[in-house]
DNA sequence: GCCGTTTTCGGCCCGACTGTTTTCAGTCG
C-alpha cells in the first residue's frame, strides 16, 4: 500500500472522529499523521522492509504507527472498519463542502437523513434546510453556492499557469508611487507545483489608489469584493487573486503568516510557546507581559524565534524548524547557479527553432552549455531522427562549436524506450553522443512490475546518461504511470545514472518529495526545460523552485559545475 | 493520540468571520 492511500485512511478517520464530536487533539493527531504520510519522501513499504521505526515520522506515536502496520501487513485496519461501520456510507463527503464542518453534516444527517450531496441540495430547495435550529437562509443559500462551485470543480490550477498571470498583475502594480512592496504569498511562493487561490500582499502610501487600479485591470474577469486596503478578484481561469496592503512596520509577520504553510505555521507557534512567545499575523507577543513586538521583515521575525531563515519552499513541516535552530538549513539551488540546460528539442524533430537560435537564447540566459536532445525516430509523431539525420545533426553541432565565444553545445538524443524496454537508436551511434537522456513515452499503462523493469532496462544500457520525467505525469491530465520509484533511484545509484528533474511546469518530474528522497539517497540529478522553443528555456526557474521543495544544494544538481565536470560525468 | 532541557501527565496555534443570537457556536485559513 503506498503513502497517498495509508494518507487517506488516517485522513478519512479524522473526519469519522470529528463527525463523532471526539476530542478534538484526537482529532488533530491523526490529521496531521495523516499529512506527514502523505508528503513523506519514503515509502512506508520501503521504512518496514528496512524495519525502521515509523515512530521516527513526526505526529505517529505508539497507536496510530501500530494502526499504520495493521494497515500494510494486512491490507486492513479493524479500527477503522468499526469506525466506518458507525455512519451512513459517503457522509464525510459532506465535509468537502466549505462551510459545512462536523456538526452541520451530523445534524444533517441525524435530523434530515441526508447522506450525499446530492440529497443535501435536494432537501436545501426544499427548504428543509433552513427551518433547522440555528441553521436559517442564509446558511442553507451559502451552502448550495457551495455545492455549485464545487461542481464546477474550481481546483487547483499548476503553477505554470498561475505565476505569469500573477507576475503580469505584480508588474502593473509595482510601478505605481507610493507602492514599497509587493509580493505573492501562499503556496505560489512557496512554489508548490499547484495552487489554489493567490494572495497578494504589500505595503503602499496609497492603498485605495492602488486597490482602484489593481480591480481595474484589463486581466480581472470579476471584483468580488473590494474594501479600502484589500479586494478580490477572479482573472481568466477562475483564479481567485486577493490583494492586501497592510501596515508597513507588520508586514514581516503578515508575509511569513500568509506563505504558510499553515502546518508549519502551527509548529512554529508550538515552538514559540514553549519559549514563552505568542505567535500571529501582528507579530510575536511575550506571554507574560502582553507586549506586542511587530516585524517589518520576516528574516527578523524568524531570528527573534532563535532560528534562521527558512525559505518558503522548505516550510511545509519537514523538520525545517529543527534544522533551522541548529543553523543547518540547506544553501538552496538559485538559478544563478544554474550553468546549462540539458534537455531541449530543435526543429530537428518537433521544437520550433534553429539550434544556432536555441544557442544564442542560451547565451543570453548566461549560460555555459547547452545540450541538443531531440526525438528519436520512435516518436514518429514528433518528427523522431533516425541514424541518418542525428548523424547530419552531430555534424552540425560540431561545427557550430567550432565558434568559442558562444555557448558550447553538447550533442545529445531523448531515446525512446520502447514498451518491451528496448532503446530505438544503434549502440555505436548512442556512444558518440555527449548525452542520452532515455525516456518512456507510450504504453504508459503497463503494469508497475512491467513500466519498472523497463526503466530499469534502460538505465541498465551502457550508453543512456538520463532517465527523463520519470513519472510521466502530466499536471491535471495524466496521472504518472505505475513505476517502483525506489528501485529506479537505487538503479540509477548502482549504475552511475543521473534521473532527471524536468522543468516543464506540467510536468516537474521527479516532484518535490520524490527529488527529495532522490536526494537523500545520493542520485545524481539533472535539470531539463524540454524546452520545444527559445522561450521555452525559461521553465528553468520551475525546475530550480522544485529542486528547492527537494531541499536540493547546487551540488546535487548536474547543471551547476562548469562543463568540464559535466562532459567528465557523461563520459566516465 | 502525541509529546517532553519547564511536564511520562496535562497540556495541545491563533485570530477572524458569519449567522444566529441575547453571549456564542461553528467554520475557516
Amino acid at each position: 500500500m503506498k503513502n497517498t492511500a495509508v494518507a487517506k485512511v488516517f485522513q478519512d478517520i479524522a473526519d469519522l472522529l470529528e463527525l463523532k464530536g471526539e476530542n478534538p487533539f484526537k482529532i488533530r493527531a491523526y490529521q496531521r499523521a495523516a499529512r506527514a504520510i502523505e508528503h513523506l519522501p519514503k515509502e512506508i513499504e520501503i521504512m518496514l522492509e528496512e524495519g525502521e521505526d515509523l515512530q521516527k515520522i513526526p505526529g505517529v506515536g505508539e497507536a496510530i504507527a501500530k494502526k499504520i502496520t495493521e494497515l500494510m501487513t494486512t491490507a486492513k485496519l479493524e479500527y477503522y472498519e468499526k469506525l466506518r461501520a458507525e455512519f451512513p456510507e459517503g457522509i464525510s463527503t459532506l465535509l468537502d463542502i466549505p462551510g459545512v464542518g462536523p456538526k452541520t453534516a451530523m445534524r444533517l444527517t441525524s435530523e434530515l437523513g441526508i447522506k450525499t450531496v446530492d440529497e443535501l441540495e435536494k432537501a436545501i430547495q426544499e427548504g428543509k434546510v433552513a427551518k433547522l435550529f440555528r441553521l436559517g437562509d442564509k446558511t442553507a443559500e451559502n451552502i448550495r453556492h457551495q455545492i455549485q462551485a464545487l461542481r464546477r470543480k474550481d481546483q487547483r490550477i499548476p503553477i505554470g499557469e498561475a505565476l505569469p498571470m500573477v507576475e503580469e498583475i505584480l508588474e502593473a502594480l509595482r510601478p505605481i508611487p507610493g507602492v514599497k512592496n509587493l509580493i505573492a504569498a501562499g503556496s505560489l511562493r512557496r512554489f508548490r507545483e499547484t495552487v489554489g487561490d493567490i494572495d497578494l500582499m504589500g505595503t503602499a502610501d496609497n492603498p485605495d489608489e492602488v486597490i482602484q487600479v489593481f480591480t481595474q485591470l484589463p486581466q480581472i474577469r470579476e471584483v468580488l469584493a473590494q474594501g479600502p486596503t484589500k479586494a478580490s478578484v477572479i482573472v481568466p481561469g477562475g483564479l481567485q487573486v486577493d490583494l492586501r496592503l497592510v501596515e508597513h512596520d507588520s508586514f514581516g509577520s503578515l508575509l511569513q503568516y500568509f506563505t504558510g504553510s499553515k502546518e508549519h505555521n502551527i509548529c512554529l507557534r508550538e515552538k514559540g510557546m514553549k519559549q514563552g512567545l505568542k505567535l500571529s499575523e501582528y507579530g510575536i507577543t511575550d506571554r507574560t507581559t502582553e507586549k506586542l513586538e511587530k516585524f517589518d521583515n520576516e528574516e527578523d521575525f524568524y531570528h527573534r524565534l532563535g532560528l534562521q531563515y527558512i525559505s518558503p519552499e522548505l516550510r511545509e513541516a519537514r523538520g525545517e524548524i529543527e534544522i533551522a535552530e541548529q543553523g543547518a538549513l540547506p544553501r538552496l539551488i538559485q538559478m544563478s547557479d544554474i550553468r546549462g540546460d540539458l534537455h531541449v528539442h530543435s526543429d530537428w524533430s518537433d521544437g520550433h527553432d534553429s539550434i544556432a537560435e536555441l544557442a544564442t537564447a542560451a547565451k543570453v540566459m548566461g549560460y555555459e552549455y547547452l545540450a541538443i536532445t531531440d526525438h528519436s525516430i520512435g516518436l514518429g509523431i514528433a518528427r523522431g531522427l533516425n541514424e541518418e539525420r542525428l548523424r547530419q545533426q552531430i555534424a552540425e553541432i560540431r561545427k557550430l562549436n567550432e565558434h568559442p565565444e558562444g555557448v558550447h553545445l553538447l550533442t545529445g538524443i531523448e531515446v525512446d524506450i520502447r514498451a518491451d524496454g528496448k532503446i530505438d537508436l544503434p549502440e555505436e551511434l548512442l556512444a558518440e553522443l555527449d548525452i542520452v537522456i532515455a525516456a518512456v513515452h507510450s504504453a504508459m499503462s503497463q503494469s508497475e512490475e512491467q513500466m519498472t523493469r523497463r526503466v530499469l532496462g534502460a538505465i541498465e544500457n551502457p550508453h543512456v546518461d538520463v532517465i527523463a520525467h520519470p513519472t510521466c505525469r502530466l499536471l491535471g491530465e495524466r496521472e504518472p504511470v505505475a513505476i517502483d520509484l525506489e528501485a529506479v533511484f537505487r538503479a540509477a545509484i548502482k549504475n552511475n545514472k543521473a534521473l532527471e528533474i524536468n522543468a516543464m511546469p506540467e510536468r516537474l518530474d521527479l516532484k518535490d518529495i520524490h527529488i527529495f528522497r532522490a536526494r537523500e539517497l545520493g542520485v545524481k540529478l539533472i535539470l531539463g526545460t524540454d524546452a520545444h522553443s527559445r522561450a521555452q528555456l525559461s521553465f528553468m526557474k520551475f525546475g530550480v523552485g522544485i529542486a528547492r521543495r527537494g531541499w536540493c544544494e547546487p551540488e546535487h544538481i548536474l547543471n551547476t559545475p562548469p562543463l568540464k565536470e559535466v562532459l567528465a560525468f557523461l563520459h566516465r
